[in-house]
DNA sequence: ATTTTTGCAAAGTTTTTGCATAATA
DNA sequence: TATTATGCAAAAACTTTGCAAAAAT
């Protein structure tokens, strides 16, 4: 993330338009999730990695955070089938939510970052009178490369 | 469904096929499966659905089974973000999952049949390397019809 | 007979809640 | 000082597991 300062300021501003205060504990966990942009951290992960700049924290504090980041739409909350919530902070303007490659193979969870479904968009809200605000887009399969040798990628690469 | 039997006897063959028994409780299973197709229970509905017809059915006995389906691909296995598993039929021939509109003013979870993806898979192959056996892909937004009064819709009607 | 499956209860995970204390406006 | 937020521990919610009995091949 390149910006932090501006970032943690915009999202504090959100949190104060709707009448919540930007506590040390949410503005450190905030800043865990721009240092950590590509990796759909857990609540649990986030916990710990919290905990090593503010070992008093709580993880009841860590889950309250997340959900209310949620709520202002700051994160978006994900669920890849493995039992956890996972949190990703959604980009600078609230933007759609990004698509996902994950391989079976080796379990890389990547990222596209362009938005493929503009189209597919305006044909939902043509057929079906459905207004999109939000879209949810992943893609299951492998990479050629892990097809047959072990793998050699790295878990949690933007790919895009 | 249509041919509740020939679904039944090719899910038979797919668990014969694989080591396993069709067994009353997994029969049972499946048709509640079935005949809630569009419903996206949990696996707690599931348990309840069976329990009229089966009573001396356990819930880990639903669990199990459903995992062993999803396992198989006979269902899939989702997560709409309200904590709990809910699982799908697959189509006839483990056809990809069909996509979904989430109406966030009435709540309504339906399902778009068509495959709107092949070009996009197609895209990601070429551009990323990436093979994709499955997708999964979600639209959260408001129907128009939603968007000013109480809303007439029902809940899970499959609109294609 | 051997292997698989089941039901029950217990245990495991993840997440939420209640409440007294602390921080903030 | 009135409100909001925190930490802890307890509870809740969902899911998995161990095991002896039952069912199936």
């Amino acid at each position: 993330m390149l910006n932090v300062s501006a970032e943690i300021d915009k999202i504090k501003r959100s949190l104060m338009e709707n009448g919540y205060k930007l506590t040390t504990q949410r503005e450190i966990i905030v800043r865990v999730l721009l240092e950590n942009e590509r990796d759909h951290l857990s609540a649990e992960d986030v916990y710990m990695l919290v905990k090593e700049k503010f070992p008093e924290i709580g993880l009841a504090t860590v889950y309250r955070t997340l959900e209310l980041l949620a709520e202002l739409q700051i994160v978006a909350k994900m669920n890849f089938g493995d039992g956890v919530a996972r949190f990703d902070l959604r980009g600078h303007d609230h933007e759609h939510m990004h698509h996902h490659l994950i391989c079976q193979h080796c379990g890389a969870l990547d990222e596209i970052k362009e938005d493929w479904l503009t189209e597919l968009e305006e044909r939902v809200e043509r057929e079906f009178g459905f207004k999109v605000l939000d879209h949810r887009l992943d893609f299951i399969g492998t990479y050629k490369e892990c097809s047959n040798e072990e793998c050699k990628r790295k878990k949690d690469k933007v790919v895009s």
